[in-house]
DNA sequence: GTCTATAAAGCGATAGAC
DNA sequence: GTCTATCGCTTTATAGAC
């Protein structure tokens, strides 16, 4: 899925550039902006093409939205895999499920998703594959290095952690950053001193 | 605050029956489907008033959208200060602060604050204000029953529950419920195994 | 493949009768 | 306070020239 994705525009086809930089700045506008910017104008204006273009390569816009989210969806699990493609550490687990950014956008595509029943199916797909890697992940870091002292199951860990990035994506939308480097700090410094890790 | 606008509702004026109904619809859609569905049309119609009337009440939709906001806070802020009103137990905090339904509405508003900066501030104010009152409470819980085994800060369960809290509305938008009563389990029976409650 | 032109629908907001 | 009527604008989507 990933590879078919990377072989197109890694070929430099040229047929298909203005398709990628459409795909392009619908992630980027909905990252930037918000859903609420989403419109076949901005996108054009953002990919600097005519907003027309958006309609020749896409039959609607919830084509283009799992279009998108599918990008961005194979995009996440490469970086999933890449970080977890070798020892299983809670540390490089907590690296990989932090990422605010892409908490954001997830937002951002079940919003629209609420209007377009297609692209939930997508949306719930994926997550549960995510869910499930990081999980898997998260098992193993925990039964490599976790102390005795306390067995938080991997799941505990796992929608904690994924619920603190979607916090903090969200606090910051309004300016809110209350608590958050406190947070981070304790949460790396219990990583030191409750799991013992083999090499890094 | 939260009284002023009780007693107007409570003196059952006849006078703001419909600015009520518009309200009460607007609070209703952001949270049956979210803010991409809200327009002064589907507002009257769920209020049962002709849509035109909601100009009538408000100069225009950030002025309603404040107003929504409000009155939900008003109404969050009296059932924390009511949860609260009492001896603190951190059993206590994680029923306020658990709450799924409140969640989802909150990020509905905060996606439209992205259009609407003065619902934006008005947001941010209360924001503050309630995890303030949050972190006091459960500031207190921590300081009469934890043990002291683990000295986690304050804020640190603040920030962890409240994300797993809107974690769980989100992944409830896409249909993904998969470990939340897992976690819920987890988190009750350790309150169960590290606190020392007074009384209940 | 990209352009201009336009259709069809929905939006917030206002004017004026009652 | 509520109604009908309508303005001006933006949206998605399509048609047809080049």
């Amino acid at each position: 899925m990933s590879g078919a994705g990377q072989e197109i525009r890694a070929r430099g086809s040229r047929a298909h550039e203005t398709r990628d930089r459409i795909v392009d700045a619908t992630i980027q506008l909905l990252a930037r902006e918000g859903y609420g910017s989403i419109t076949t104008r901005r996108i054009g204006e953002v990919a600097g093409v005519k907003y027309q273009l958006v309609h020749y390569y896409f039959a609607s816009m919830e084509d283009l939205f799992i279009d998108a989210f599918r990008r961005g969806a194979e995009e996440n699990l490469a970086r999933l895999a890449e970080i977890t493609d070798g020892e299983a550490s809670l540390r490089r687990f907590w690296k990989v499920n932090s990422d605010a950014g892409a908490s954001r956008v997830m937002v951002e595509f079940v919003a629209l998703a609420q209007r377009h029943p297609a692209l939930r199916l997508e949306i719930a797909t994926y997550a549960r594959r995510f869910r499930a890697a990081q999980l898997e992940f998260a098992r193993a870091a925990l039964a490599r290095e976790s102390l005795a002292a306390d067995h938080i199951p991997p799941v505990v860990i796992l929608l904690l952690t994924t619920g603190l990035a979607q916090l903090e994506a969200h606090d910051r939308l309004i300016g809110l950053t209350d608590g958050h480097d406190e947070t981070r700090t304790w949460i790396e410094n219990w990583l030191a001193a409750n799991t013992t890790p083999v090499k890094e």
